[in-house]
DNA sequence: TTGAAAGCGCTAACAA
DNA sequence: TTGTTAGCGCTTTCAA
């Protein structure tokens, strides 16, 4: 219970090069392993390090040799399981290249993104990734002039700034409403959170309602509710599209958090699924997959989106936006 | 698709004191608003920042000014949302005072810890934050020497480092035992993942049996997983202890994760649920509430315990264990 | 209120 | 192969 042990242990790189009676920069080519130093400098150098318990100051060496190998991740929610899957599977190859992953959450904001950008920026980042297209024109205009990678997640409908990585969510909408319109579902009806906010569930509406107009299909009602997507706000949305729309034969719902609370529903109400009402959802979740009905769905590649990402800025590859596609799964719900 | 905007604008103090015609540490009391200076100096200063799009450079006042306002986490998972909610309440308390959060994912292994730590203390993070107390040797020794506040999360049986905050796990699955007990179940089974790495579910676990064994009261059986938690596990697990021991009437899972997938096993097959088998969960996620019937389970303070860890290392609070408790939900299904 | 100057701990020429 | 030295871009005395 006390804090004696608070005293800043400032081993330094000098301290060390005085303990192993060599120069700094010996002591620092052989921690980096680069350059050249004969096998005795070597063992005094570690023998040093271990004795005194030195941690090299990376904030030090950055700032002495430029390359930060920080990279900055500005995403709109950790509540949403899709960023944490995104920023798991950056987070691998980051950390076996030696890189450093750095956060904060936008809550969906544009101004805070905005916000956030710049006090990232300070740390002088590799690279900044975001999620989607849509930002403020100071959001843009600070990444443009950083001259640091920009990397744009899970949408390759619209202009990237830099790098993006990610899907198609107008197609993944078109291809939910085709599987419903062939599997001969007419009377189809809408739930989602809140699209302002969630510009690429907003993507995959509209790609939805394309699809639909295409095929002369009205969408019967739309039960858009505020706040983030949730199993709860699901469950809640479809009880109350039902309650004005009782005739629809299949609801298509803006992610599965949403589609799963849909399908509580009928469970609770027992309304039989998908011969009554058919449900489709979006994302491919693990948990929608393990429902007494597997979850008709499109899974999308979150992880390969964060770890392609990770590689693209790692190997410093030229502007480019990459298409990792989507799989529809059929389940069992629609 | 061109790179050719990759050009470090590297607009540094010196140049905005240069353009505002002011000495570089004026430029930095102004920008820091600490220190004093004239109106008319500020006005010049911000005027040129303007101009030039000046961004600070973290990296160089850190290591002029030792603070790096870094906090580093070390967690064992992404995928268990329970460490995506802690870095959430961690994450505003820590924007808000001007600190940045840096992550790195552990996979529950106790070495890869340890090389995280060591990765982390490079940036001289203000406090590092870990999941419970079970750390090798390593790990607590880097972490005493390195003077930075170290903060354990989630746990708080047994001797923290420094700062730990959560609830007892223990006595988590002991009121859960007693509840069951109180309910009249005697036939009681569990499923849990790989406890060896979640030493958090295992101590739930041990004092849950501890709770049965002073009932007199044995647990009939117990299906272990390998690897992580998740409802697909769960299901599997509760069939796989079905099958071995049908006569069961409860069954204590590992965590929600689990008993979600247990309880779409029942509802697969049709067993009722609590009258032919109760269950019961541990987190009290939001989604087990959303279900046809509410799980029965134990919410954890996983929000506020990120919440106050960063607040009492932002006030730099004396070492503490602080117990934030937890509430156990009746649900619908034990 | 202000500026000059000395570091912070390291890397990267450059000589030796 | 090695050591010396000049920064990296800031903050922080210390005088003025």
């Amino acid at each position: 219970m006390t804090t004696d042990f608070k005293q800043q242990t400032t081993v330094t790189l000098a301290e060390v090069a005085e303990a192993a009676g060599v120069g700094e920069s010996t002591v620092s080519r052989v921690l980096r392993n680069h350059g050249s130093f004969s096998g005795k400098a070597r063992e005094r150098v570690l023998d040093a390090v271990e004795r005194l318990g030195y941690v090299p100051n990376r904030i030090a060496g950055t700032l002495a040799s430029a390359g930060s190998r920080l990279v900055a991740f500005v995403i709109p929610s950790l509540t949403n399981i899709v960023f944490p899957d995104v920023l798991r599977g950056a987070g691998a190859v980051l950390e076996e290249n030696r890189y450093q992953a750095v956060f904060s959450v936008t809550d969906y904001e544009p101004e805070r993104e905005e916000a956030l950008v710049a006090a990232m920026l300070a740390w002088r980042p590799t690279a900044v990734m975001l999620a989607g297209f849509e930002h403020t024109e100071g959001t843009l205009k600070m990444l443009r002039a950083s001259g640091c990678r920009v990397v744009e997640l899970l949408d390759i409908d619209g202009t990237a700034i830099d790098l993006a990585v990610g899907f198609s969510n107008r197609e993944a909408g078109r291809a939910s409403a085709e599987f419903l319109l062939k599997r001969g579902y007419r009377r189809i009806g809408y739930v989602g959170h809140d699209l302002g906010r969630d510009t690429r569930a907003g993507k995959r509406f509209e790609g939805f309602r394309e699809a639909l107009n295409l095929a002369g299909v009205p969408l019967v009602d739309r039960e858009i509710r505020a706040g983030a997507s949730s199993v709860g706000s699901g469950r809640a949305g479809l009880e109350q599209l039902l309650r004005r729309a009782p005739g629809l034969d299949a609801v298509y719902f803006s992610n599965d958090d949403m589609a799963l609370g849909g399908y509580f529903h009928c469970l609770a109400r027992t309304i039989p699924v998908p011969t009554r009402l058919a449900l489709f959802g979006h994302n491919g979740l693990d948990i929608g997959q393990a429902t007494p009905q597997p979850l008709t769905t499109i899974r999308t590649p979150r992880v390969a989106t964060g770890k392609l990402a990770a590689e693209l800025v790692i190997n410093d590859h030229p502007s480019h936006v990459a298409d990792l596609g989507f799989e529809l799964i059929e389940g069992a719900t629609a």
